[in-house]
DNA sequence: TCTGGGGTCCTAGGACCC
DNA sequence: TCTGGGGTCCTAGGACCC
């Protein structure tokens, strides 16, 4: 890694709900919530700063949002617009450098080196505020880290600096449980070893790292210390692909299950195909009405990417588990990706599934997943 | 109060092979 | 009767992130 990096971390503000408001004059200065439809099974994507007086926050129960802001304005997601959007945001972060790394559709990281991180920033900003009629926060760094912890104290429509004169400093007073890669769990930990701040984490004995936490132990170590190598802009295939669903009211009808199965088989095959990847592992997910939640894999002989191959596993490892408790969530993934496109199909003669499997997913690509339905998917 | 959907990475144990 | 060590592949679960 070069001796100074200059890294840029852009975070868009409330993204789903700033562009809602930024689309409709009137959910301006309001409370808007956007994810779930209130009294369903589902979470909150994103809600303006607005409801978050309210204590509404991301990946809350829908439910729960109700309750604490009933006058809430609720609306559901429209990826399509957020996508474009967030199109629009890289490519004023592109028009800076080359290297821009998307971590989300809302979130990136560029490497601006030997720039002055912080007028690039603040030229972003601007820009994007005038085009696209939102805020974002941008943090300024030597590291990846640090840029995303200096936007996360300074949001919204702020600006962070960390320099490598200040980062110690900077990091001080912060709960680790701000330190990526250090949830609810590893805090619990910490806090059993008198670690409450990222200064306090400094205090330990380096030994102390890897004995208690293993291979990420190391990585706390330099999280601790300000150092992080991670370069930006590296594309990374793609490991696996999934699709789950979770019930309005648990289910229990095999048949039913069944056409589930079958309708999630089609949707990480279609997308495999699209993305020209075969697997060699399906596995299927499913949640029980108590929330436990188990994963069944199978691996293959050869790699497959057919709706029918997929559907097939998936099937067999679903009746294998001969269970009638009743079904909360159910999901189908497909792992161990290779990337010599399209696997030859097992089942139903070869060549003419092939075919057929070509017309639907263009019809899919071309008028949405729901026109075609595989046999077993189409029963309701 | 009831907990989405899409991912990544890590760990641990068992099978199997040399 | 007691009994290796290493390597790889596979499965299942868990922590974490956006």
């Amino acid at each position: 890694m070069e001796d100074s990096r200059v890294i840029i971390l852009i975070d868009a503000d409330a993204f789903f709900a700033a562009i809602e408001q930024r689309d409709h004059p009137e959910y301006r200065g309001k409370p808007v919530i956007v994810g779930a439809r209130p009294g369903t099974r589902g979470v909150v994507s994103t809600c303006s700063y607005e409801a978050r007086k309210y204590g509404v926050r991301s990946a809350m129960p829908i439910s729960q949002a109700y309750r604490l802001c009933p006058h809430g304005i609720y609306l559901p997601p429209n990826f399509k617009v957020y996508s474009e959007v967030s199109k629009a945001m890289f490519e004023i972060c592109e028009k800076y450098t080359p290297i821009v790394e998307p971590v989300s559709i809302d979130e990136g990281y560029l490497d601006v080196t030997p720039s002055d991180g912080v007028s690039i920033a603040r030229k972003i900003r601007e820009e994007i505020r005038e085009t696209l009629g939102m805020t974002v926060t941008a943090g300024v760094s030597y590291c990846r880290y640090l840029a995303k912890m200096a936007a996360e104290e300074n949001k919204p429509d702020g600006l962070g600096v960390v320099t490598r004169e200040n980062a110690l400093d900077f990091l001080n007073d912060l709960p680790v449980g701000k330190l990526p890669g250090v949830g609810p769990r590893t805090v619990e930990t910490l806090l059993q070893h008198g670690v409450r701040t990222c200064g306090d984490l400094r205090t330990m004995p380096p030994a102390w790292f890897e004995k208690t936490f293993g291979k990420f132990g190391t990585r706390l170590y330099e999280l601790a210390f300000g150092i992080d190598d991670t370069p930006v802009g590296v594309w990374r295939a793609a490991k696996s692909v999934s699709e789950e669903t979770t019930f309005e009211e648990d289910q229990t009808d095999k048949e039913f299950l069944i056409a589930v199965l079958a309708r999630l088989s089609q949707d990480v095959g279609f997308r495999l195909r699209e993305s020209r990847y075969s697997a060699r592992t399906v596995s299927i997910k499913v949640r029980y009405s108590n929330f436990d939640t188990i994963t069944r894999a199978k691996s293959l002989p050869a790699p497959v990417s057919s709706d029918p191959d997929i559907f097939q596993a998936a099937k067999d490892l679903f009746e294998k588990l001969q269970s009638g408790r009743p079904v909360r969530l159910l999901g189908v993934g497909a792992s161990n990706l290779s990337d010599q496109g399209v696997a030859q199909p097992m089942l139903l003669g070869g060549k003419s599934w092939d075919k057929a499997s070509q017309a639907v997913d263009a019809l899919r690509k071309k008028y949405g997943k729901k026109v075609i339905n595989l046999g077993a998917a189409i029963r309701k």
